[in-house]
DNA sequence: CCATGCCGTCGAAGCGCTTCGACAGAAGGG
DNA sequence: CCCTTCTGTCGAAGCGCTTCGACGGCATGG
């Protein structure tokens, strides 16, 4: 429309006949202002539309108002839930007026340095942080407010959070056994992925053994790829290593879909013959045929509280070290 | 480890022995200097470790080297293409020099002219644009550079950019037809983003219908929710109308895996008795059982192609108002 | 009634960078 | 040999905002 120069806090200090440094009071609440002034200002800037410049303010501020949401890139990701995540970090950064920078992990360890160096985010959240992350030691060292979904295994220094995996594990066996499952497996994920030392993978393998131990039930398990053949034999070897395999534990995401199928083919029903529980999203769990029994990974939900703990350490508040969220398991027709 | 207030450029100059407009003439390259200065300039800013603050930069120069990054937000979106294309598009932008900021659409018109106002960024890739999207007035309004993914019914004076899903429907169709099929169907979308009027779903579906018409080949059409019940319906459905379907394509990305599911469950044999293809990322085409013959969904290049027509315009050149991507059939088992 | 405080507002000094105009000195032309 | 034209460099003026210190004016208390 309009030639459209860009409208600044001396328009608007101008506009409501105050000083500049008072529309700044006014918008920040730093310093008391007087009612009718600050609604004189307020109109203003309603008048005029005016936006801060995101430039000038985080220059003179010191703050971007800004952080940075550090995606893996990686084999044997989990596309869908990464994304659940991104936005829910989006959209809680955003209730506390800040914006998200997206960077993936392959720019490597100068990408953090770079943003974090360049002020261009106030923190930074990093995801799927694996066993042994080189990323771990550099946030150590870059001192920028960080917050680390996924726990390496020196998290000293660091402030991590993530989903209870072990305890998500030991509640699929539990809920199997207390079903009175006699035998039980755990199907996982690719064997790449434990390979690599990611931690969400060995934790819930080792909460679901232990849960079987203790309970005396023998448990079964075996990693395995996503395609369906794979997922086929996985699971025609496992029913013919373990015959009185009556428990079935699917964690992961991409085969669960093809181990239903699979256990079609070998003619077990589900759950007469075979009960199965997956650790999925729900939308997942919720359109397979027969809709699985699953403990949901609550990507949201981690993602709002890494989102609200990074806010805590830029207003300089000191947080847990380690949060875990607790699994929760939602009961449908599989088990 | 050091107090670490921060370098900036006036210590570079200092370290460099010159002025701080030369150092910043270095950085950018818009004067010439010496070759001995900008030598020495350089090694300064590596001992230094000196990263220019970008508030500052973008204060000064009216350009923050950030783009941002519109995601829908809707049910029935497949978050898996969302996320290789947000992959891609940090990427891209970053071999531009450019970082990515995310929005997710929920902050509606409001977001989009926050961050174009405050200048936060420079210009906006939207994604999954609809056929009667508000967002496109409001972004030829807001006038900042900014490139469409997908294409609204008046798409003057914007650009826009997509996979050409008409011509992927009809590829389908053509090679079915071509191996001798002479009944053939589309099982697609749930119906609720047809009739939110998404562009790609439509264009797929009339490319389908057309090329059958073309040769003169039934088609039937069916819209296809997402649960694996629904989809043994619907596919039981299809089949039982039209009894002599032997060619299928499908194209929702969720339900493949129960398409195939529900074959085998009525005894149809694929490709024997009935071909598949599918529109979808290869991944989920190379892991279904039978590998899927199928159109992909090239979330990468569209990536890539959609920042280039981005920086391009940020640079004042001119592109083209439509790019359409051909899609490319790769023949797998199914069909 | 004057000293004391507080409240609300203002002016000005930066924040770190880009960019414009100026200007030495070298190079080239008449 | 002087005047012009480049080249390479410098200094300074902002960019739009936050924040610090200052300062009138009003209420309070002695």
């Amino acid at each position: 429309m309009s030639p459209a120069r860009t409208v600044t806090i001396a328009d608007v200090a101008r506009h409501a006949g105050v000083a500049v440094s008072t529309v700044s009071y006014v918008l920040s609440g730093k310093r008391a202002i007087s009612a009718t002034t600050r609604q004189r200002v307020l109109d203003s800037v309603r008048a005029l539309d005016y936006h801060p410049n995101a430039g000038a303010r985080a220059l003179a501020s010191k703050r971007a108002k800004v952080i940075a949401l550090v995606l893996p890139l990686r084999a044997g990701m989990n596309l869908p839930v990464l994304m659940q995540f991104a936005v829910s970090v989006v959209t809680t950064a955003r209730q506390y007026d800040h914006d998200v920078l997206l960077m993936t992990a392959d720019e490597g360890p100068d990408g953090l340095r770079r943003v974090a160096a360049s002020s261009l985010v106030d923190g930074l959240l990093v995801m799927d942080v694996e066993l042994h992350d080189p990323r771990g030691p550099l946030l150590r060292q870059l001192g920028e407010p960080s917050v680390l979904i996924g726990f390496p295994a020196d998290r000293d220094g660091l402030t991590c959070i993530d989903l209870d995996f072990a305890r998500a594990g030991a509640l699929c066996a539990d809920h199997l056994i207390g079903a009175g499952h006699r035998e039980i497996a755990l199907l996982g994920a690719p064997s790449v992925v434990y390979e690599r030392g990611t931690g969400y993978a060995g934790r819930t393998l080792a909460g679901f053994t232990e849960a079987a131990a203790r309970h005396g039930v023998p448990a079964a398990v075996r990693p395995c790829e996503e395609s369906f053949d794979a997922v086929c034999s996985a699971v025609r070897d496992l029913l013919g290593a373990h015959p009185g395999t009556t428990g079935l534990v699917v964690h992961n995401e991409a085969a669960v879909g093809h181990v239903l199928g699979a256990l079609r083919m070998l003619g077990r029903r589900v759950p007469q013959d075979v009960s199965v529980v997956a650790i999925c999203p729900d939308d997942v769990a919720e359109r397979a045929g027969p809709p699985l029994t699953s403990v949901l990974v609550p990507a949201e939900d981690v993602g709002r509280q890494a989102v609200k703990l990074l806010m805590a350490k830029l207003d300089g508040e000191s947080v847990p070290q380690s949060t875990l969220l607790q699994p929760r398991l939602t009961i449908r027709e599989s088990a």
